[in-house]
DNA sequence: TTTGATATGTTATATTATTACATGTAATAT
DNA sequence: ATATTACATGTAATAATATAACATATCAAA
């Protein structure tokens, strides 16, 4: 747990807010956009902080997307491994939390004689309030 | 099945043949690379060959290594959902086939009031080559 | 044999991400 | 207090991945 309560360094504070207050998952070239009157000029400096977010589990990648969305589970149990819904009609993307994929993926990785350690999933579809327009 | 059995162009079935033979997912530009001899010049000929691949079902895009990979399962029924294991010391990749992964992210979804379409998963581990040598 | 759909070729450019290197900062050990 | 260490920053350049725009070609179906 010492990881999640570390104390963040300016930029990564900047770029966590940022993403904790969008509605939706943001690139890295819209980040550095939005935070260009706050300091924050290269590229680089955007994916060093999202890199280092990432590695203590505040922030996912969405793979498929290029996208960076901030993890609104406190107790973030994958840090590593992530699960999104992904509406594609509105593009609102949200993490399933709580299950119990890990074990269920670890089971299906046995049958093929490998050992997991962590995956990404990304599950497309329409999401509730889409749903209902139809 | 119509698509399955469409005749591939000359582009297409360049790259598709490379994939087939190559023991490993390839990166667009690594495909460019290799197939310059044959008369492709340019990243959008790759990436339309890609493209159509992809939509046929001959073909995979693995999303977290930006790599293609040839569809073995010559009755792929996934021409939109894709499964992975992806091992993380030797960089092997093989597709999971045949399996109910569909059905249960399905189910998985339904509880978040969401409407699956197709998913992507990509799993990270050891193979079991790789597990052997630890 | 024109029409319509799809594929090609080519150039340029957009988007996403990293390398390389110099400098700064803050905690710890001497 | 200062040298050491480990990160974090700033900056410029460039690499890697992917698409836009537009002209031309192919080829099957009406």
């Amino acid at each position: 747990m010492a990881l999640l309560t570390e104390k963040l360094t300016n930029n990564q504070q900047t770029i966590l807010n940022l993403l904790e207050e969008s509605k939706e998952p943001l690139k890295a070239y819209a980040i550095l956009f939005d935070i260009q009157k706050k300091g924050i000029k290269s590229p680089l400096q955007v994916y060093r902080a999202l890199d280092k977010l990432i590695e203590i589990g505040k922030v996912h990648k969405i793979e498929s997307k290029n996208s960076y969305i901030a993890c609104k589970n406190s107790h973030c149990n994958s840090q590593t491994s992530t699960s999104f819904l992904i509406c594609e009609i509105c593009d609102k993307v949200t993490e399933l939390k709580k299950n119990n994929l890990s074990s269920y993926f670890s089971k299906v990785s046995e049958k093929s004689n490998f050992k997991y350690t962590k995956h990404n999933l990304e599950i497309y579809g329409e999401c509730k309030n889409c749903k209902k327009k139809i």
